[in-house]
DNA sequence: AACATGTTCTGAACCGTTACGGTTCCTAGT
DNA sequence: ACTAGGAACCGTAACGGTTCAGAACATGTT
């Protein structure tokens, strides 16, 4: 059948009534309120739309119109490879996604490059509301979004005030997975991470650069382990914390391998991701050491994969952090004209996970909190 | 510092010329031309409208007046959880999102569900364009994009007369692919594939249910798989293909299990997808079958795992079937308003990989073709 | 002094629609 | 015959910008 040959710009509604002899608000009510109209008029309506190739109401006319752009905007500064490649990052995704979906809204991945200082792309999105994830906490993008008289969400970030936001309780969950691992003995730790700012540095990161850190996530895990384990007397400036930029298993690997060859003497790595923990169970297997026998690995964030291989880990609902953010952004009972928007803080629950990777440190004694 | 209160609604390019004693031309200037005005005049525009809270210019009424959305549509009808999981479709994602990011330009994952019949969220896209993916052929939504008057790129679809397209050559890969077992000797062999229609069958699909698919990529691959065993004298009707409706390692296993229960002489199971055959390697596994000594197994994509697996499977450039429809569809050059709009039809290359999991049938002499 | 050139700013048209508050007309009730 | 009431349709005013062709004025050239 083809499709009607484009002619050049042409039929609008407006035309589109005046070839039919009727005022422009029945050629609307055709399209938006059929009961406006009889069935018979509406018909020729749309017959004559056909015939004249006029494609229905432009969409970005009638979101000026209706002050409704029928989508909301995610912002998520990263290499969108990296997006892409992260479980938990695609979760928060698809769990966006599903709610937007629910409400017939669209998402739209905004983009915006890491070093990029041109929020351009922010002011020019047509969106109803927008989803910040996992941007530094300085990022201009994300000044960006606040400056837009739209509603927003932000997931991971530090709270920011009259600013709704989504995260798991992250110093708790690495509380407790410190103490699971102060349990069963282990004094002498080590730590894999993913960047904690923009300028890349794959190696140690002193401790300086940890309460430093500009990606918000990364530092409380962090600290909240130094917390845990200085609570019991270890010196935190003596726990090698080793860095790195990209996020891969192999990356993980490598991070591994640098830790163990400086630090013979750790009895645990905790990671502050599954992936990099994947990929330290990698290097262990290569260095012949047992897991959990000879050493523990942890993880954090409880991705399938994680699941799969039993490692010890702390889940968090990364689904539900994205769609809580989408309902949270789409709920039409708040923002109603007469009720003061109050701000809304969502803290979601998470899980230690206790695989099969984690054990008491060989040669230490049980150190036992209990009777 | 915390954001100015949000007084309710004012502040317009008009209210801000209005205080300012300038006009709209010149407030518009300061934030797009700022060649155009004194400098002075400039900051003192951007200085009254941070005090007056005005945001910039309205995306939404920019859109209108320059016909720029500044983001394209992206359609797949598919339970969004299942294009998230996939690592195919990620990797479309991937390369789409990349594109569009090297042009500035936003995606909108415009919602769509499988069933649903009403298409209205495509019409209400505020989009410079559509790429479509991975719907079925009769899919409502994509009619509905195909009325919109703007460009649009299909990638695994049926070609449409002056619609352009990407994808690789399927039917050349999976001839390569059957050509492959056929060498090594393999006559019984087996199947299994993604859903073929939008109606739910879990199990054995006869040859009709095939060759009627409404999904062109599954259908493709099939009909050219028989096509390749006919012609080495199989009957393709005693051929099992088994349907699976989810893509997941789970029902590729519970599907392995399914022929292979009903068909204990096939020598292969040619799978549509990695997924679908990593889930029969584990269903081998199970079963306590060597592979590829007691069963051959292949895959189809590409994907990471599949590599990881040593899969014997059809490499596709997913990432650059994304890529290219972004570039397709942003390309300047085309669609300048002299020339002649063309279709464009991209056919991306595929790879036979032969892995660890495909080898002679064991009972069977070697069938050799060449001398 | 006359003229060309450039900078800075403006007026008016236009983008395509929907919201709002009518008016007109027909029918049924009294 | 008169009117209330609903169905069907319409006119006008936004919605919030961008753009183009100049106007006004200052500066340099001959």
């Amino acid at each position: 059948m083809g499709r009607p040959i484009r002619t050049r710009r042409q039929a609008t509604l407006a035309s589109l009534a005046a070839e039919l002899g009727v005022s422009r608000t029945t050629v609307s009510n055709a399209y938006n309120r059929p009961d406006q109209l009889s069935p018979e008029l509406r018909k020729r309506v749309l017959d004559t739309a056909r015939k004249l190739g006029y494609p229905g109401p432009d969409p970005v006319a009638r979101s000026l119109r209706t002050r409704k752009a029928g989508a909301i905007g995610l912002l998520l500064t990263e290499n969108l490879s990296y997006a892409f490649r992260d479980p938990a990052a695609l979760g928060v995704l698809e769990g966006l996604a599903l709610a937007c979906e629910d409400a017939g809204v669209g998402v739209q991945l905004v983009p915006a490059r890491p070093g990029e200082e041109d929020v351009a792309t922010v002011h020019r999105a047509g969106v109803d509301g927008f989803v910040v994830y996992s941007v530094p906490d300085d990022d201009p993008h994300l000044n960006a979004v606040l400056q837009r008289p739209v509603p927003t969400v932000i997931i991971d970030q530090p709270v920011i005030p009259g600013v709704d936001r989504v995260a798991p309780d992250d110093a708790a969950a690495m509380t407790t997975l410190g103490y699971h691992l102060i349990e069963l003995g282990h004094r002498e730790i080590g730590v894999l991470c993913m960047r904690l700012s923009r300028d890349r540095n794959d190696g140690f990161a002193p401790r300086d650069r940890q309460e430093k850190a500009h990606y918000h996530v990364q530092r409380t895990r962090l600290t909240t382990l130094a917390e845990s384990f200085e609570a019991v007397g270890v010196d935190w400036s003596t726990v090698p914390v080793v860095e790195r930029f990209e996020h891969t298993l192999d990356e993980g690997a490598s991070a591994a391998r640098q830790l163990l060859d400086a630090n013979p003497q750790v009895t645990a790595i905790v990671c502050t991701s599954d992936i990099l923990a994947l990929g330290a169970l990698h290097e262990a297997q290569r260095r012949g050491l047992r897991v959990p026998a000879d050493l523990t690995i942890t993880g954090f964030d409880g991705i399938a994969d994680a699941e799969r291989a039993e490692l010890t880990t702390v889940y968090q609902p990364v689904r539900e952090k994205g769609r809580s953010a989408g309902n949270l952004l789409l709920d039409p009972t708040r923002r109603g004209q007469g009720n003061p928007v109050t701000q809304q803080v969502i803290t979601l629950e998470t899980e230690l996970r206790i695989g099969k990777t984690s054990a008491p440190p060989r040669t230490a004694e049980q150190h036992w909190f209990g009777p």
